[in-house]
RNA sequence: GGCCCCAUGGUCAAGAGGUUAAGACACGGCCCUUUCAAGGCCGUAACGGGGGUUCGAGUCCCCCUGGGGUCACCA
């Protein structure tokens, strides 16, 4: 019988969530969710010293908006509670003491004077430090004397000197490693916490984790868990390891560097959806050629085979457009709430109907955050170079921009009822009684009541949004601004 | 530096020995058109190098080069 999957997104709480972080928790959820399994949440805060405020908050908020469902979790609950290691930090010991009794283990009282001494001369040599196994071979009286004086220790894990230790990898293939590369890590810190190499062990069999999915930069230390696994006599869990999303320039992506976060990213405009459909994309390909994914849709396309080997680099360019995609798709409804705010800071005139707005804003809109930059012209009509009247493709100029406008005027003063069919329909057919183009009488409206040389939506939409009162009222100034050039 | 991993256009990538080497972003052009978008069509552009194996190699092997990762009482 299959066991059901398990996967786990094992953050610690730094206080902000980076792409690569995400990727990682939406394809082990992806992993979980695309074959009926379970997604689980697990605080790895073995480091005290690291602790952030109001860090672990910022992973539920995260997750919650992308729409990652956990089954199991700190703020949740589940089977195999506690969901966080720092309130497990009892239950480690005692395997390690195991492995202690059992070979695989030793106490360690090396202080870090020493142990930075003996780095510090490695480096003078230019060698790779391993520790020393100072501490192996010490009698078992002098351990328990030590212990019972009290003297500050850690456990180490024993490794193999000789020969080589190998794991599959479901993306990598194999993994060879030589045993003699493996130091003796650390399993138990002095502070009697267990460090991340330990822990995650132990958590991941505890929890019955099926599916190990982290970032490649484990790749080279698996080997050290699976002679864990195999001391303890565990079932060794699927490994995925992912390549890593790195910036255009191939480094690595750090949040010390200044590089966008998830929540920089919304701050900049984007939309989660967006965020979520591009990354899935970095490092994995669905069977068809699809690029537009919903989460749902994921769940159901996502398969581990698909998964890429070399790293990808984020490009904004393309998280714009899987943007602007997703605003596209979206309904005008959802567009207009999304939209809102940002309409709202830009838009004083107090006629306006922001929802029309929206709806010219739409199509034309890549990042929210850029939306007050195209409406400033609702507001008030600013002073404008009468050049841009001016207009080779439209067959345009100073004068008969000007007789367009003038013959465009009593027209529009004749609608009664003002909205864009009735605008419409008065401009289409005076624009075929003087038997001009359409452009001709269409460019001169625009520039007139916008005072911009490019604007989102036509002649005849700004003007409904605009109203006919403030419509004619924008013309009759270019009008007047018009003939005073033209006689000049 | 040791070890591990990776290598198809500028970017994301398909490709599991025989293809005119997909598709997408970006870029350029054309069409549509009341500006700008959107949309449609077309185009520029790639298997890092060298050896093998094979009738045949982007696909398999080796070397080189390049890139990345990792070498903590961090995760």
């Amino acid at each position: 019988m299959q066991r059901q999957v398990r996967t786990r997104y094992a953050p610690s709480p730094t206080g902000y969530m980076h792409v690569g972080n995400l990727r990682t928790a939406l394809y082990e959820y992806l992993i979980a969710k695309s074959q009926g399994g379970k997604f689980i949440l697990r605080i790895e805060d073995t480091d005290q010293e690291r602790y952030v405020e109001g860090a672990v908050d910022v992973i539920y908020k995260t997750l919650k908006l992308c729409g990652l469902r956990h089954d199991e979790g700190p703020d949740i609950g589940g089977p195999y509670g506690p969901y966080v290691q720092s309130e497990r930090k009892n239950l480690y010991k005692p395997y390690a003491e195991e492995l202690v009794k059992n070979g695989h283990a030793y106490y360690c009282f090396c202080s870090k004077e020493r142990l930075d001494a003996l780095r510090a001369e490695a480096e003078a040599k230019n060698q790779t430090f391993m520790y020393d196994r100072h501490c192996l071979n010490l009698s078992q009286a002098e351990i328990e004397e030590k212990l019972k004086s009290g003297v500050p220790y850690v456990i180490r894990q024993k490794m193999p000197r000789e020969g080589t230790t190998s794991f599959e990898d479901a993306v990598y293939g194999t993994i060879t490693i030589e045993n003699n590369m493996l130091e003796d890590q650390i399993l138990i810190k002095s502070d009697g916490l267990p460090t991340y190499n330990f822990a995650n062990v132990i958590d991941d069999h505890l929890m019955n984790i099926t599916h190990v999915v982290r970032g490649s930069e484990y790749l080279t230390s698996t080997p050290k868990y699976n002679l864990l696994y195999k001391a303890f006599g565990w079932e060794i869990p699927v490994y995925v390891h992912l390549p890593l999303i790195v910036k255009p320039d191939g480094s690595k992506i750090s949040k010390r560097k200044g590089d966008a976060t998830f929540e920089d990213l919304l701050k900049m405009g984007y939309l989660v959806e967006a965020i979520v459909n591009f990354i899935a994309l970095l490092g994995w390909s669905p069977d068809s050629n699809q690029e537009i994914f919903t989460l749902a849709e994921l769940e159901k396309a996502f398969n581990i085979k698909h998964i890429s080997k070399s790293p990808s680099s984020f490009d904004m360019d393309k998280l714009t457009w899987f943007n602007a995609q997703h605003i596209r798709t979206m309904s005008p409804e959802k567009f207009h709430e999304l939209a809102l705010p940002y309409l709202k800071e830009a838009i004083t005139n107090e006629d306006i109907d922001l929802s029309k707005v929206s709806r010219i804003l739409q199509n034309r809109t890549e990042v929210l955050t850029e939306i007050p930059s195209k409406v400033g012209f609702l507001n008030e009509l600013c002073d404008y170079d009468l050049n841009i009247y001016v207009h080779k493709k439209m067959k345009t100029t100073l004068e008969n921009s000007l007789t367009s406008l003038k013959e465009a005027l009593p027209v529009l003063e004749a609608i009664d009822e003002w909205n864009e069919t009735t605008i419409h329909d008065s401009l289409m057919s005076l624009i075929e009684r003087l038997g001009i183009k359409n452009g001709q009488m269409l460019w001169p409206i625009r520039t007139a009541i916008t005072g911009w040389e490019v604007t989102p939506g036509g002649a005849i939409e700004i003007a409904d949004i605009l109203g006919k009162a403030e419509t004619l009222r924008r013309i009759k100034v270019g009008i007047e601004r018009l003939e005073k050039a033209v006689s000049a």
